[in-house]
DNA sequence: TTAATAGTGTCTTTCAGACAATATTAT
DNA sequence: ATAATATTGTCTGAAAGACACTATTAA
């Protein structure tokens, strides 16, 4: 602000309209699969790409209103512990003249990591959303694509240097469970033994809740520990991503 | 978006009006100290008080906007040389409801590095802008004090794990001088032994012009070899800030 | 029994940080 | 001459990554 322009008397009518909307990248992990929600568009411009949730911010923060949108399109309630879990967080604003045909939107996109989730209840008030896996998830509407690849670089740097990947998890998880988290969010493996003696040496990253899964691995091995998250807000140190060209030039 | 509110005949006299402004977090450093740039307000609301400068979006991208708005505050112009070298990036958008007690306001932030710039002429089209060291911009309008608190913290991550503060420096500059960014930015001193061993080891941070300074230091010492900026995007490793508590909980 | 997994141990290399040493130059 | 600075060297400890090993459990 500062403009002297609309100090006085400044008539909201003089100027083209303008919308704000938020956008949303709501990322869960399902079937070890990364996974987005998509709604799909009925109407023009754009009818039958699929797009991520959105809708007006209207009297609210952009929080709220990113929040609010999730609650609405996931089907999932305030007050029932799931939402209060998700993990939100401001991305990006994106606002080119022409990111909409119609007329001059801004987009503030968020970004949500949320536990493996139900597929949203078409009943409910979710127009017509489902979780599709990141690499199918192209061809998007408007400026959607670029988006959510914004919201996947932003979330594969997240689980370096923050705790977030816990986001993903249940209540109480192992170690393996964890890893697998990682490895689906980043594409490639990690080594078990030098990924488990990491973690638990992270200081706040996982604590143990010194119960023992009923089961083991799928294919054997022994019962594993259960962890829950810790109350680290940073990593420290860092889990760099195995993979990553020395530096990016 | 995907808003079938308004796919439909959207009326936008329906809505309440809003305004999408950018505001600029423009970082430089004069006389070892980190300032940022400011305008008076002349005007009600915050008459008096001191604002980060910042003007509408108008029918171009909000990155547009902000460079335009930097330009005209410092009075700086586009072609010779200095706006082209300043590092510009989103930081966030802030759009709470009563942010601005005239209208529902969004700000897209931006901040912005440049290398120590004079004094905006008062004269050019700068209403009156100057740079304050950030220490004593405090009780800024609006919630430009928080704004500006975010802008430091990106601004000194940032540091860590690119080489962003060549962007301060002028095109070429001494390991000391770089030295001096990282301690200025920081509010800490660096080991001088340690900080040159490391730059020098980061591929793509900094590379070799050949070149000697004139002169040695203010108070003696050899005459120091000149760098300039390498063609690193990231540093890696990462130069990681000495004091900070082990894990931020 | 077989194969997979959980968890731990060891070794090498890299790197950060403390400290020292040497050479060079402004005052 | 003195003091400050540039630059390089050395050492220690932390940490990453590769690899190996044991114990445990599902099928």
């Amino acid at each position: 602000m500062g403009e002297e322009e609309f100090l006085t008397g400044y008539d909201p009518a003089a100027y083209p309209a303008v919308a704000v909307t938020t956008d949303m990248v709501a990322l869960t992990i399902r079937d070890d699969r990364l996974c987005v929600l998509l709604v799909e568009r009925a109407e023009h411009p754009f009818a039958g790409h699929r797009a991520l949730p959105g809708g007006f911010v209207r009297d609210e923060t952009p929080d709220a209103a990113a929040l609010r949108e999730l609650a609405e399109e996931t089907g999932l309630r305030a007050g029932e512990g799931v939402l209060e879990r998700v993990h939100l967080e401001q991305l990006k604003t994106y606002g080119d003249p022409g990111r909409d045909p119609r007329m001059r939107v801004f987009s503030v996109a968020y970004l949500a990591f949320a536990p493996s989730l139900p597929e949203p209840l078409a009943g409910s008030d979710a127009s017509a959303a489902y979780w599709v896996p990141v690499e199918e998830a192209t061809s998007l509407a408007f400026d959607h694509d670029s988006i959510l690849a914004d919201g996947l670089e932003r979330a594969r740097a997240k689980l370096e240097y923050t705790p977030l990947a816990t986001a993903f998890a249940g209540d109480e998880f192992t170690i393996s469970e964890l890893r697998k988290i990682y490895a689906v969010v980043w594409g490639e493996e990690l080594h078990a033994g030098n990924f488990h003696r990491k973690v638990l040496s992270v200081p706040g990253f996982v604590e143990s809740t010194g119960q023992t899964a009923t089961r083991g691995g799928e294919r054997g091995g022994p019962k594993p520990k259960l962890y829950r998250a810790g109350d680290a807000k940073l990593l420290h140190p860092a889990l760099l991503r195995p993979t990553r060209e020395d530096d990016v030039r």
